[in-house]
DNA sequence: CGACACCCCCTACCTTAGTCGAATATCCAT
DNA sequence: ATGGATATTCGACTAAGGTAGGGGGTGTCG
């Protein structure tokens, strides 16, 4: 990691996006921004600077789609941290976000120095474990064991993408993605695809959504 | 239908229960009632008793696990219609109460006479849609086309197994279960077991949770 | 009754999913 | 550099998923 720290900012809200930088502008003295307005551009601009440090990212954006927007962005791209900005406070979005591999979850009414030291943290190796996401958390432990290959063919697993469409969009062989699958499975601790997407996608356990009584 | 209603009322507070049933011991005279304080209980009053009229189903009970009781009782008695009273209010959670076949949802908070009026309605025969769950609806629409067999099919699709486990807990072949498979597939409109899954979950559509931006 | 819809069962066949063993490359520590 | 752990890749094989078509049974409705 070099002394410069290099980030992407997207959100499709050009004030939001100026506060953002802004911010990151005063903690990280003499950072590199560069900005985005959709999920395209996010993605073209990563294309653009693999060396990346931290992507900030907003859910409510165009080409977004909720968290699969994120889970396309973690698949091309399973290096670079990302750290959610959201208005969404629901306790079930964020504990996906943590489970499609973001580094952090920051509410967007936060205040602005708060929104800096997360992100201080999170080059620092860190990740923000969801304090009231751990209710389970025995996928995001297994998950944790995923390689970035592997990231890549769940995301795709989890959109209902059969193995040829992921070998294709991969550019690998079918066979590899078999292979991967497998491997997948193995560190899920499921037997199936089947199974495997609906660990993915915290579906397992509605518990947090309706215990509430 | 016989002229005397006979209720199963399903949730682990007593207090909830009485009210519930005394509310519609008033709407409906000399109705019947059957009391549970969990999902096997329930199965079991559903197994002594098939030709219930309807039930009034808790979703925060033991053994629930949120919506896979729904979908589990409703697998083992599609024909009873099941009214969901519930204290969250979630849309997300509504709607998918109704995906999995719950004739209505009612919150624990409404007047114990709409409860009655709404469960009366049901027992006509009408299925109170969802006000703020029909955005999309076309997944509801197309499940509307399955039978009571393909549904029960489903909702073990949807659980994760596999068609021989299926089969086995239908106690059918597994080719025809498979059959079932192929009609499912075809009436959701979709290619593959994964992908009815994620539909079938509603989860192609995190928009609903995510648009509030 | 005949037409229809649902349900169950089966054979045969093809496609997809998943496992196993193995080759290559990288990184890291000794 | 040598060894070891891991990632990635692939081909061959076995299992499961899915399709097409046929047969038989039930109940309902006109």
């Amino acid at each position: 990691m070099a002394d410069i720290e290099r980030f992407l900012v997207a959100d499709d809200h050009p004030m939001v996006r100026d506060a953002l930088a802004s911010a990151l502008g005063q903690a990280f003295t003499g950072a590199q921004f560069s900005m985005a307005g959709s999920l395209d551009q996010a993605k073209a601009a990563l294309e653009r600077e693999p060396e990346t440090d931290a992507v900030l990212l907003d859910l409510d954006m165009p080409g977004m789609d909720g968290l699969t927007g994120l889970a396309r962005l973690r698949a091309e791209h399973p290096t670079v941290p990302i750290v959610v900005v959201s208005a969404a406070r629901e306790a079930s979005v964020m504990r996906r976000a943590y489970e499609f591999g973001a580094s952090a979850y920051i509410d967007k009414s936060a205040p602005l120095d708060e929104i800096a030291a997360i992100v201080r943290a999170v080059l620092d190796g860190e990740i923000f474990a969801p304090p009231e996401a751990s209710t389970g958390e025995t996928f995001a432990q297994r998950a944790a064991q995923l390689t970035p290959q592997q990231w890549r063919v769940l995301a795709l697993m989890v959109q209902g993408d059969q193995n040829k469409q992921i070998a294709h969009k991969l550019g690998v062989g079918e066979a590899t993605v078999k292979a991967h699958v497998t491997v997948i499975l193995r560190k899920l601790g499921v037997r199936s695809r089947t199974q495997a997407v609906i660990e993915a996608r915290g579906l397992a356990l509605p518990a947090t959504e309706t215990i509430r009584g």
